[in-house]
DNA sequence: TGTCATCAGTTTGAAAAAGGAACTGATGTG
DNA sequence: CACATCAGTTCCTTTTTCAAACTGATGACA
Protein backbone atom coordinates (compact mmCIF):
# COMPACT_ATOMS: atom_id res chain seq x y z
CA UNK A 1 0.00 0.00 0.00
CA UNK A 2 1.29 3.52 -0.81
CA UNK A 3 0.54 6.47 0.69
CA UNK A 4 -1.10 8.13 -2.34
CA UNK A 5 -3.27 4.94 -3.18
CA UNK A 6 -4.52 5.49 0.51
CA UNK A 7 -6.99 8.03 -0.02
CA UNK A 8 -8.77 5.68 -2.51
CA UNK A 9 -8.61 2.84 -0.18
CA UNK A 10 -12.21 0.74 0.46
CA UNK A 11 -11.92 2.19 4.08
CA UNK A 12 -12.77 5.33 5.83
CA UNK A 13 -9.99 5.19 8.41
CA UNK A 14 -7.41 4.93 5.61
CA UNK A 15 -8.85 8.57 3.62
CA UNK A 16 -8.57 10.03 7.23
CA UNK A 17 -5.00 8.57 7.70
CA UNK A 18 -4.48 9.77 4.37
CA UNK A 19 -5.15 13.13 5.07
CA UNK A 20 -4.03 13.79 8.90
CA UNK A 21 -2.10 10.95 9.55
CA UNK A 22 0.80 12.55 10.11
CA UNK A 23 2.13 14.23 13.11
CA UNK A 24 3.37 17.75 11.64
CA UNK A 25 -0.46 17.67 10.60
CA UNK A 26 -1.90 16.77 13.66
CA UNK A 27 0.34 19.45 15.30
CA UNK A 28 -0.59 22.02 12.83
CA UNK A 29 -4.54 21.63 13.12
CA UNK A 30 -3.99 21.92 17.04
CA UNK A 31 -2.91 25.59 16.47
CA UNK A 32 -5.34 25.84 13.57
CA UNK A 33 -7.79 25.02 16.18
CA UNK A 34 -6.32 27.36 18.80
CA UNK A 35 -7.14 30.49 16.06
CA UNK A 36 -3.34 30.22 14.81
CA UNK A 37 -3.53 31.59 10.84
CA UNK A 38 -0.41 32.38 9.91
CA UNK A 39 2.54 31.07 8.61
CA UNK A 40 4.56 32.62 10.89
CA UNK A 41 2.59 32.23 13.86
CA UNK A 42 2.63 28.50 13.16
CA UNK A 43 6.38 28.00 12.33
CA UNK A 44 7.43 29.75 15.36
CA UNK A 45 4.94 28.16 17.46
CA UNK A 46 5.68 24.71 16.29
CA UNK A 47 9.48 24.29 15.20
CA UNK A 48 8.64 22.70 12.35
CA UNK A 49 11.17 23.42 9.25
CA UNK A 50 9.65 26.41 6.96
CA UNK A 51 9.82 23.77 4.42
CA UNK A 52 7.37 21.03 5.51
CA UNK A 53 5.00 23.66 7.34
CA UNK A 54 4.57 24.80 3.57
CA UNK A 55 4.08 21.30 2.33
CA UNK A 56 1.97 20.75 5.02
CA UNK A 57 -0.23 23.74 4.59
CA UNK A 58 -0.29 23.09 0.99
CA UNK A 59 -1.75 19.61 1.45
CA UNK A 60 -4.12 21.10 3.89
CA UNK A 61 -5.32 23.13 1.24
CA UNK A 62 -5.71 21.02 -1.75
CA UNK A 63 -7.74 18.52 0.90
CA UNK A 64 -10.41 21.08 1.27
CA UNK A 65 -9.01 21.37 5.18
CA UNK A 66 -7.77 24.82 5.14
CA UNK A 67 -8.92 27.45 2.82
CA UNK A 68 -6.18 30.32 2.27
CA UNK A 69 -7.15 33.62 2.58
CA UNK A 70 -5.62 36.87 1.49
CA UNK A 71 -5.45 39.62 4.21
CA UNK A 72 -2.73 41.63 2.74
CA UNK A 73 -2.69 43.18 -1.10
CA UNK A 74 0.95 44.69 -0.76
CA UNK A 75 3.12 42.74 -0.23
CA UNK A 76 0.61 39.63 -0.79
CA UNK A 77 -0.23 37.92 1.90
CA UNK A 78 -2.39 35.12 3.19
CA UNK A 79 -3.83 32.99 6.48
CA UNK A 80 -5.21 29.46 6.70
CA UNK A 81 -8.76 29.18 8.15
CA UNK A 82 -10.47 26.09 8.94
CA UNK A 83 -13.27 25.16 6.26
CA UNK A 84 -16.48 23.28 8.02
CA UNK A 85 -14.55 20.29 6.73
CA UNK A 86 -11.50 21.38 8.58
CA UNK A 87 -13.73 22.34 11.81
CA UNK A 88 -15.25 18.65 11.21
CA UNK A 89 -11.72 17.20 12.59
CA UNK A 90 -12.85 18.73 16.00
CA UNK A 91 -13.53 15.37 17.55
CA UNK A 92 -10.59 13.50 16.48
CA UNK A 93 -8.42 16.02 17.85
CA UNK A 94 -10.33 16.20 21.11
CA UNK A 95 -10.29 12.44 21.58
CA UNK A 96 -6.25 13.01 21.18
CA UNK A 97 -5.96 15.24 23.57
CA UNK A 98 -8.37 13.46 26.07
CA UNK A 99 -6.68 10.65 25.56
CA UNK A 100 -2.94 11.73 26.29
CA UNK A 101 -4.63 13.84 29.30
CA UNK A 102 -6.08 10.41 30.83
CA UNK A 103 -2.83 8.04 29.64
CA UNK A 104 0.14 10.51 29.44
CA UNK A 105 -0.25 12.89 32.41
CA UNK A 106 2.80 13.51 34.53
CA UNK A 107 2.46 14.87 38.19
CA UNK A 108 1.60 17.95 37.51
CA UNK A 109 -1.63 17.77 36.62
CA UNK A 110 -3.20 18.16 32.66
CA UNK A 111 -2.11 20.90 30.94
CA UNK A 112 -5.22 22.69 30.03
CA UNK A 113 -8.92 22.27 31.11
CA UNK A 114 -12.13 22.92 28.47
CA UNK A 115 -14.72 24.85 29.36
CA UNK A 116 -18.27 24.40 27.70
CA UNK A 117 -19.82 27.73 26.83
CA UNK A 118 -22.90 25.98 26.68
CA UNK A 119 -23.27 24.43 30.13
CA UNK A 120 -20.67 26.42 31.57
CA UNK A 121 -19.04 23.42 32.97
CA UNK A 122 -15.18 21.80 32.37
CA UNK A 123 -15.94 19.03 30.82
CA UNK A 124 -14.13 16.09 29.26
CA UNK A 125 -15.17 15.01 25.71
CA UNK A 126 -17.24 11.67 25.74
CA UNK A 127 -17.67 9.69 22.44
CA UNK A 128 -21.74 8.29 22.46
CA UNK A 129 -24.02 6.55 20.08
CA UNK A 130 -25.80 8.93 18.12
CA UNK A 131 -28.79 6.49 18.83
CA UNK A 132 -29.20 5.78 22.47
CA UNK A 133 -26.89 8.37 23.40
CA UNK A 134 -24.94 5.55 25.76
CA UNK A 135 -21.42 5.74 26.13
CA UNK A 136 -19.06 3.83 23.43
CA UNK A 137 -16.76 1.09 24.28
CA UNK A 138 -15.05 -1.19 21.22
CA UNK A 139 -16.43 -4.31 22.85
CA UNK A 140 -20.05 -3.14 22.29
CA UNK A 141 -19.71 -2.86 18.58
CA UNK A 142 -20.60 -4.86 15.66
CA UNK A 143 -19.54 -4.23 12.56
CA UNK A 144 -20.90 -5.13 9.16
CA UNK A 145 -19.82 -4.47 5.39
CA UNK A 146 -21.92 -1.42 3.95
CA UNK A 147 -22.65 -0.75 0.37
CA UNK A 148 -18.88 0.62 -0.13
CA UNK A 149 -18.16 -2.93 0.76
CA UNK A 150 -14.28 -4.74 2.64
CA UNK A 151 -12.91 -4.04 5.33
CA UNK A 152 -12.18 -0.99 8.06
CA UNK A 153 -12.78 -0.61 11.80
CA UNK A 154 -14.90 -2.02 14.07
CA UNK B 1 10.94 19.81 18.07
CA UNK B 2 12.67 16.33 17.86
CA UNK B 3 10.27 13.38 18.17
CA UNK B 4 11.72 11.90 20.61
CA UNK B 5 10.74 14.90 22.89
CA UNK B 6 7.16 15.22 21.84
CA UNK B 7 5.86 12.70 24.68
CA UNK B 8 6.88 14.92 27.29
CA UNK B 9 5.99 18.36 25.59
CA UNK B 10 3.45 19.99 28.12
CA UNK B 11 0.34 19.45 25.40
CA UNK B 12 -1.93 16.01 25.48
CA UNK B 13 -2.36 16.40 22.01
CA UNK B 14 1.90 16.27 21.61
CA UNK B 15 1.97 12.96 23.85
CA UNK B 16 -0.76 11.41 22.02
CA UNK B 17 0.91 11.89 18.61
CA UNK B 18 3.97 10.99 19.76
CA UNK B 19 2.34 7.38 20.40
CA UNK B 20 -0.62 7.38 17.66
CA UNK B 21 1.02 10.61 14.93
CA UNK B 22 2.21 8.06 12.57
CA UNK B 23 0.78 6.78 9.28
CA UNK B 24 1.23 2.62 9.87
CA UNK B 25 0.38 2.61 13.44
CA UNK B 26 -3.17 4.29 13.08
CA UNK B 27 -3.40 1.28 10.18
CA UNK B 28 -2.18 -1.19 12.73
CA UNK B 29 -4.64 0.19 15.25
CA UNK B 30 -7.93 -0.43 12.74
CA UNK B 31 -6.28 -3.90 12.83
CA UNK B 32 -6.11 -4.93 16.33
CA UNK B 33 -9.77 -3.34 16.51
CA UNK B 34 -10.98 -5.55 13.87
CA UNK B 35 -9.55 -8.58 15.97
CA UNK B 36 -6.13 -8.77 13.72
CA UNK B 37 -3.45 -10.13 16.66
CA UNK B 38 -0.70 -11.94 14.73
CA UNK B 39 2.60 -10.98 12.71
CA UNK B 40 1.75 -12.60 9.61
CA UNK B 41 -1.92 -10.98 9.60
CA UNK B 42 -0.79 -7.87 10.58
CA UNK B 43 1.42 -8.01 7.50
CA UNK B 44 -1.00 -9.51 4.97
CA UNK B 45 -3.63 -7.29 5.68
CA UNK B 46 -1.73 -4.39 5.44
CA UNK B 47 1.42 -4.83 3.22
CA UNK B 48 3.55 -3.00 5.13
CA UNK B 49 7.00 -3.91 5.31
CA UNK B 50 8.33 -6.60 7.70
CA UNK B 51 10.65 -4.91 9.10
CA UNK B 52 8.19 -1.52 9.70
CA UNK B 53 5.85 -4.06 11.15
CA UNK B 54 8.51 -4.98 14.03
CA UNK B 55 9.28 -1.78 14.86
CA UNK B 56 5.58 -0.51 15.28
CA UNK B 57 4.77 -3.26 16.96
CA UNK B 58 7.44 -2.51 19.46
CA UNK B 59 6.89 0.48 19.94
CA UNK B 60 3.06 0.08 20.38
CA UNK B 61 4.28 -2.40 22.95
CA UNK B 62 6.76 -0.41 25.10
CA UNK B 63 4.05 2.50 25.32
CA UNK B 64 1.88 0.00 26.94
CA UNK B 65 -0.54 0.11 24.30
CA UNK B 66 -0.38 -3.61 22.90
CA UNK B 67 0.47 -7.00 25.19
CA UNK B 68 2.74 -9.31 23.56
CA UNK B 69 1.74 -12.85 24.31
CA UNK B 70 3.02 -15.97 23.80
CA UNK B 71 0.61 -18.69 22.07
CA UNK B 72 2.93 -21.35 21.59
CA UNK B 73 5.82 -22.74 23.03
CA UNK B 74 7.72 -24.38 20.81
CA UNK B 75 8.47 -22.41 18.56
CA UNK B 76 8.21 -19.46 20.51
CA UNK B 77 5.24 -17.43 19.10
CA UNK B 78 3.62 -14.34 20.00
CA UNK B 79 0.57 -12.42 19.76
CA UNK B 80 -0.13 -8.88 20.51
CA UNK B 81 -3.48 -7.85 22.28
CA UNK B 82 -4.84 -4.49 22.99
CA UNK B 83 -4.38 -3.46 26.57
CA UNK B 84 -7.00 -1.35 28.11
CA UNK B 85 -4.69 1.98 27.55
CA UNK B 86 -5.04 0.40 24.16
CA UNK B 87 -9.05 -0.36 24.09
CA UNK B 88 -8.99 3.45 25.04
CA UNK B 89 -8.16 4.94 21.70
CA UNK B 90 -11.23 3.89 20.43
CA UNK B 91 -12.32 7.16 20.69
CA UNK B 92 -9.97 8.51 18.26
CA UNK B 93 -10.71 5.42 15.60
CA UNK B 94 -13.77 5.94 15.30
CA UNK B 95 -13.50 9.87 15.14
CA UNK B 96 -11.57 9.17 11.90
CA UNK B 97 -13.48 6.78 11.18
CA UNK B 98 -16.71 8.81 11.00
CA UNK B 99 -14.81 11.55 9.42
CA UNK B 100 -14.07 9.77 6.49
CA UNK B 101 -17.37 8.65 6.34
CA UNK B 102 -18.33 12.27 6.47
CA UNK B 103 -15.90 14.47 3.74
CA UNK B 104 -14.42 11.33 2.28
CA UNK B 105 -16.87 9.00 1.17
CA UNK B 106 -17.73 8.00 -2.62
CA UNK B 107 -20.55 7.17 -4.58
CA UNK B 108 -20.58 3.48 -3.14
CA UNK B 109 -21.28 4.51 0.00
CA UNK B 110 -19.91 4.36 3.27
CA UNK B 111 -17.21 1.03 3.64
CA UNK B 112 -18.64 -0.53 6.55
CA UNK B 113 -21.59 0.19 9.62
CA UNK B 114 -21.32 -0.09 13.00
CA UNK B 115 -24.65 -1.55 14.93
CA UNK B 116 -24.42 -0.47 18.63
CA UNK B 117 -24.82 -3.93 20.84
CA UNK B 118 -26.38 -2.34 23.65
CA UNK B 119 -29.36 -0.69 21.89
CA UNK B 120 -29.01 -2.77 18.23
CA UNK B 121 -29.27 -0.44 15.80
CA UNK B 122 -26.80 1.59 13.66
CA UNK B 123 -24.64 4.52 14.41
CA UNK B 124 -22.85 7.36 14.11
CA UNK B 125 -20.26 8.15 17.02
CA UNK B 126 -20.76 11.33 18.26
CA UNK B 127 -18.62 13.38 21.02
CA UNK B 128 -20.61 14.85 23.34
CA UNK B 129 -19.83 17.23 26.39
CA UNK B 130 -19.39 14.85 29.80
CA UNK B 131 -21.69 17.47 31.52
CA UNK B 132 -24.37 18.41 29.77
CA UNK B 133 -24.71 16.04 26.89
CA UNK B 134 -24.74 18.15 24.00
CA UNK B 135 -22.80 17.57 21.01
CA UNK B 136 -19.42 19.24 20.95
CA UNK B 137 -18.35 21.87 18.57
CA UNK B 138 -15.30 23.63 18.76
CA UNK B 139 -16.55 26.90 18.94
CA UNK B 140 -18.73 26.55 22.11
CA UNK B 141 -15.31 25.59 23.76
CA UNK B 142 -12.97 28.07 25.98
CA UNK B 143 -9.91 26.83 26.82
CA UNK B 144 -8.43 27.79 30.05
CA UNK B 145 -4.14 26.62 31.33
CA UNK B 146 -4.56 24.01 33.86
CA UNK B 147 -2.13 23.02 36.59
CA UNK B 148 0.53 21.47 34.21
CA UNK B 149 0.39 24.83 32.10
CA UNK B 150 1.14 26.16 28.84
CA UNK B 151 -0.16 25.57 25.34
CA UNK B 152 -2.56 22.62 23.81
CA UNK B 153 -5.80 22.46 21.70
CA UNK B 154 -9.13 24.18 22.02
C1' DT C 1 18.58 56.98 -0.27
C1' DG C 2 20.36 53.19 2.21
C1' DT C 3 19.75 49.82 5.95
C1' DC C 4 17.11 46.94 8.63
C1' DA C 5 12.84 44.38 9.72
C1' DT C 6 8.67 41.49 8.53
C1' DC C 7 6.26 37.96 6.24
C1' DA C 8 5.67 34.02 3.28
C1' DG C 9 7.66 31.30 1.30
C1' DT C 10 11.83 28.42 -1.87
C1' DT C 11 16.34 26.15 -2.42
C1' DT C 12 20.04 23.10 -1.19
C1' DG C 13 22.70 19.50 0.89
C1' DA C 14 23.03 16.27 4.80
C1' DA C 15 20.66 13.01 7.96
C1' DA C 16 16.91 9.98 9.14
C1' DA C 17 13.08 7.06 7.98
C1' DA C 18 10.64 4.04 4.89
C1' DG C 19 10.44 0.61 1.20
C1' DG C 20 11.80 -3.94 -0.99
C1' DA C 21 13.61 -8.17 -1.01
C1' DA C 22 16.19 -11.80 0.66
C1' DC C 23 17.70 -14.34 4.78
C1' DT C 24 17.45 -16.73 9.65
C1' DG C 25 15.89 -20.05 12.87
C1' DA C 26 12.72 -22.89 15.25
C1' DT C 27 9.43 -26.26 14.21
C1' DG C 28 5.98 -29.30 11.89
C1' DT C 29 4.34 -32.09 7.73
C1' DG C 30 4.58 -35.45 3.83
C1' DC D 1 14.95 -34.97 3.29
C1' DA D 2 12.47 -31.23 1.10
C1' DC D 3 9.06 -27.95 1.82
C1' DA D 4 5.94 -24.93 4.51
C1' DT D 5 4.76 -21.66 8.46
C1' DC D 6 5.59 -17.99 11.56
C1' DA D 7 8.05 -14.20 13.53
C1' DG D 8 11.09 -11.76 12.89
C1' DT D 9 16.26 -9.52 11.10
C1' DT D 10 19.59 -7.80 7.64
C1' DC D 11 20.98 -5.15 3.80
C1' DC D 12 20.59 -1.85 0.35
C1' DT D 13 17.91 1.76 -2.24
C1' DT D 14 14.58 5.51 -2.38
C1' DT D 15 11.95 8.98 -0.16
C1' DT D 16 11.22 12.27 3.62
C1' DT D 17 12.69 15.23 6.87
C1' DC D 18 15.87 18.53 8.95
C1' DA D 19 18.72 22.70 9.19
C1' DA D 20 20.13 26.64 7.46
C1' DA D 21 20.56 30.03 4.08
C1' DC D 22 18.33 32.61 0.38
C1' DT D 23 14.44 35.32 -2.29
C1' DG D 24 11.30 38.98 -3.02
C1' DA D 25 7.82 42.27 -1.94
C1' DT D 26 7.07 45.91 1.20
C1' DG D 27 7.27 49.18 5.26
C1' DA D 28 9.77 51.85 8.92
C1' DC D 29 13.67 54.43 10.34
C1' DA D 30 17.39 57.91 9.94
Amino acid sequence: MKWDMLDEETCSLSRTVAVVGDRWTLLILRECFLRVRRFEAFQSSLQITRHLLSERLKKLVRFGILRRVPYSDAPKRYEYILTQKGLDLYPIIMAMVHWGDTHMGDERGRPLLHQHKTCGKLFDPVMVCSECGEVLHAKQVHVHAGPGQKQAVG
